[in-house]
DNA sequence: TCTGGGGTCCTAGGACCC
DNA sequence: TCTGGGGTCCTAGGACCC
């Protein structure tokens, strides 16, 4: 398998998808307002990480604080996070993809996956998979059809919900170009606003913008990055490679803020612990580590070094993590930790053979 | 109403080396 | 006494996405 270039670029994306997990197993909650975050309790530092529909009709949505979001919605049902349970429906939903003749399958999250495939009529490729996913899994999606990954991932938020929507060269222009920069996947609302300082406030506009200034404003790289997502260009390759994670992390948002000492050191070595399982799982060391602290008036430091040689021994990177953590402000209280670490890319995966998440 | 958790990639600037 | 130019590695921080 590996990349491979087809005649159409399918974007698949659940609609609702967590929300809509939730549903399946709780029928009786079809139709109510369905807030999933956190541990489900609302007195809790949590935050939404999927509202239904329903919710979504009051203002609520992912990201917001779940206090906040189970004000706004008087009888919303408040449930807790349930990762496996999504994991298993998402399995079941890129199985059935993958089971469409011909098609290859570049997995993006949980929710959504490029398809690449060589269809004289994309929309009937795209109604028949959103059957096929409907059939096999009881969840509803919605298909983006387009001659690029871009055009395709942008196509699918014009077919929300349950529609196809096909976006390529011929109506970019007309669909896209009024419409502000920041509606492009890659641009959030601070390049955004370094945008709107060059006068560049439209898809439009970003497609026309000089170089020159666009180089000047964010480096040689991000610079014609932004033109292209601009233009709707990109590549069209749908790789359906293994990834392979370049790290993993855990943080902790503890609901009474750490004061003492002994409680930072004892929250370290269960982050600790808790990351060297998903990095062993894998079986590869760590070759770098990031202390992440969250400080009471919101303020975020990370600290961050090098291992060599690369380990998998428990005290050694406990060791790492307790230094790193000596370098922190120690007279202000703990709202947040976070240890991440990184690992040496396998032989097999290098020089870019491993589809780099959003790299369009 | 205070602001999750898990990821990725890019850039700037200093250290260090030849 | 002044101080080039290229390269790599490292740390910190920024930005974005689901």
């Amino acid at each position: 398998m590996g990349p491979r270039t087809h005649a159409w670029v399918l974007h698949v994306d659940l609609d609702q998808f967590i929300a809509a997990v939730e549903v399946l197993r709780h029928p009786e909650l079809a139709g109510r307002p369905v807030i999933v975050g956190g541990r489900g309790d609302p007195t809790e530092r949590a935050v939404v990480s999927t509202a239904s529909y329903e919710a979504r009709e009051f203002g609520v949505g992912s990201g917001m604080p779940l206090r906040l979001a189970a004000r706004k919605v008087p009888d919303a049902v408040i449930l807790p996070v349930d990762a496996p349970a999504y994991t298993a429906a998402s399995a079941r939903v890129m199985e059935t993809l993958r089971a469409y003749p011909g098609a290859i399958v570049q997995v993006l999250g949980w929710d959504e996956a490029f398809v690449g495939v060589d269809a004289a009529f994309p929309e009937a490729t795209a109604r028949d998979l959103q059957r096929a996913v409907l059939e096999r899994t009881g969840l509803h999606c919605s298909v983006g059809i387009g001659d690029t990954l871009l055009r395709a991932k942008v196509a699918t938020g014009f077919g929300k919900p349950r529609g196809v929507f096909r976006l390529t060269a011929a109506n970019w222009m007309s669909v896209m170009g009024d419409r502000p920069a920041t509606a492009l996947w890659g641009v959030g609302s601070r390049v955004g606003r370094r945008l709107a300082a060059h006068g560049i406030e439209t898809v439009a506009q970003l497609a026309d913008a000089d170089l020159d200034v666009l180089v000047g404003e964010f480096g040689p790289r991000m610079g014609p990055w932004y033109r292209q997502l601009g233009r709707g260009e990109g590549t069209r390759v749908v790789d359906d490679t293994p990834w392979v994670a370049r790290g993993h992390s855990r943080e902790t948002t503890y609901q009474q803020d750490l004061t003492e000492p002994e409680e930072v050191e004892r929250a370290l070595r269960e982050l600790v612990d808790q990351v060297l399982a998903d990095v062993a799982a894998e079986g590869r060391p760590v070759i770098g580590l990031t202390l992440k602290v969250r400080y009471v008036p919101f303020t975020t430091k990370t600290f961050s070094r090098r291992i060599r040689p690369p380990t998998s021994d428990r005290e050694v990177v406990l060791a790492h993590v307790l230094e790193l953590s000596a370098k922190r402000d120690a007279s202000r209280a703990v709202r947040l930790l976070g240890v991440r670490a990184e690992m040496p890319m396998p032989e097999d995966a290098r020089d870019g053979h491993t589809p780099t998440r959003g790299g369009w």
